[in-house]
DNA sequence: TGTACATCAGTGAACGCGCGTTCACTGATGTAC
DNA sequence: TGTACATCAGTGAACGCGCGTTCACTGATGTAC
């Protein structure tokens, strides 16, 4: 994407930007099934059939809403470690975690848009996939990098790892370029980012009210918990 | 809730139960937030405004099919244990959790219903609450149980329970009538129900694609180390 | 630098559709005497 | 058991609304010579 030279090519790309912004701020009303373009338009005080310049379809919109989103996330999961000391593993993974949820706390009719109820009629092209993995293989380097500096014990105890698993984490791992890792570290990876996505759902959703006073607080010790598990400096770091 | 004695509202408690049906097999097609009464309406021939002597309006449909999809994942928990021997607490505890991914999978629509995105515009009533606690008390009573049979040891390590969140789960367990309980095993039956939603979530959502060959293998290995880490019969029974 | 043409942004009307809800009504069912 | 009345289920028309998308168009911007 190199800079615009025109005017004309200027003022499509700061339009299209107004449009991604009106149409994330209906999302916080409406909701993504009820995203209109016609309600854009109004906002904007442009004609509907304007729009089309701009996307060709309302799903087009959505699509690029969703890898926005996507990449919101993940940037500010980038943005979260940069300046911390590169030795603090653990801290890295605590510090992507939090970032993920703040992120979704800030923004979210974004992240029901992206880890709510999929929608119905819509599609993601295969253009979603490279953000939608963004934080998880963050995380996944994070793992690889407290192996490789061995400082990496996944938690004793828990039911062995089953041999189909077992076999599907190695086949996961050779493809993500991290065959060294062992198969249980990734299954407890997952079981973390599940843990994340799914105590975020729960908050957001409003499943947890009437429960903790401070859910960031049970959110870091759960996170915490979870990072244990997947044995970040595990009994040294505590 | 007495049986009907006229033929009137027989009819009338069929009929509500047809639309309902109607109503569930659109939610598959449509999603929860296109519900429109006129299809119902419309695919068991009667008139819209008929619909209106058994539900005041859209939103009474949509909870009442809330609280059904809440029964119904309720019902098939407590009839997933109730053959069980009562000594295998862990037992108990695993057959749940699979019942609610059980239902889940073969009602992938209630199941976002009642964990999605919420619905946008729509304001859960007050009804809906207690059917929305049933698996998780269900869960809450295996653990007291296993308690008080002296079989609860939650797994060491892991990070030490903050002072707010344990004052907080004491009141919890309080109100709960859960006063024996430890603290730091609420908030860890709290990261497993958690596990088990987030990892459904992850699944019926679409974010597991490409990954394990059996989702139901994954879910299995990951309850099971949520037990373990809630404390069942902990170093023994594996 | 100036002109001729091509490209593009945006308009406004229209198409065909579906929605939730209200209301006056008809006719069937239930109830009280 | 039979009648008179009240209750209720369901109809059909209407209200007022919003939607995505297409299309022929005007006028401004950009480009090639």
């Amino acid at each position: 994407m190199s800079a615009p030279r025109t005017a004309r090519s200027r003022a499509r790309l700061e339009l299209t930007l107004e449009i991604k912004d009106a149409a994330r701020r209906q999302l916080a009303v409406d909701g993504a099934d009820r995203l209109s373009l016609r309600a854009v338009a109004r906002e904007l005080e442009m004609a509907p059939s304007a729009l089309y310049r701009y996307f060709a379809s309302r799903d087009d919109l959505l699509t690029a809403l969703i890898i926005d989103s996507y990449d919101a996330v993940g940037d500010q999961a980038e943005q979260a470690i940069v300046e911390l000391p590169t030795a603090d593993i653990l801290g890295h993974w605590l510090a992507v975690c939090r970032a993920v949820r703040t992120w979704a706390v800030d923004h979210p009719h974004e992240f029901a848009l992206i880890y709510g109820s999929p929608l119905p009629g819509y599609r993601a092209p295969s253009d979603t996939i490279a953000p939608a993995s963004r934080v998880y293989l963050l995380l996944l380097g994070l793992v690889r990098d407290a192996h490789h500096a061995g400082r990496l014990a996944p938690a004793p105890g828990g039911p062995p790892l089953p041999s189909a698993l077992r076999k599907d984490s190695k086949r996961m791992l050779a493809a993500l370029d991290l065959k060294g890792l062992p198969p249980i570290v990734l299954t407890r990876a997952i079981t973390a980012w599940t843990q994340v996505i799914g105590a975020i759902s729960l908050e957001l959703f409003g499943h947890l009210q009437g429960g903790f006073d401070d859910n960031a607080a049970l959110f870091e010790h759960t996170v915490r918990l979870m990072a244990d598990l997947v044995g970040f400096e595990h009994g040294s770091a505590r």
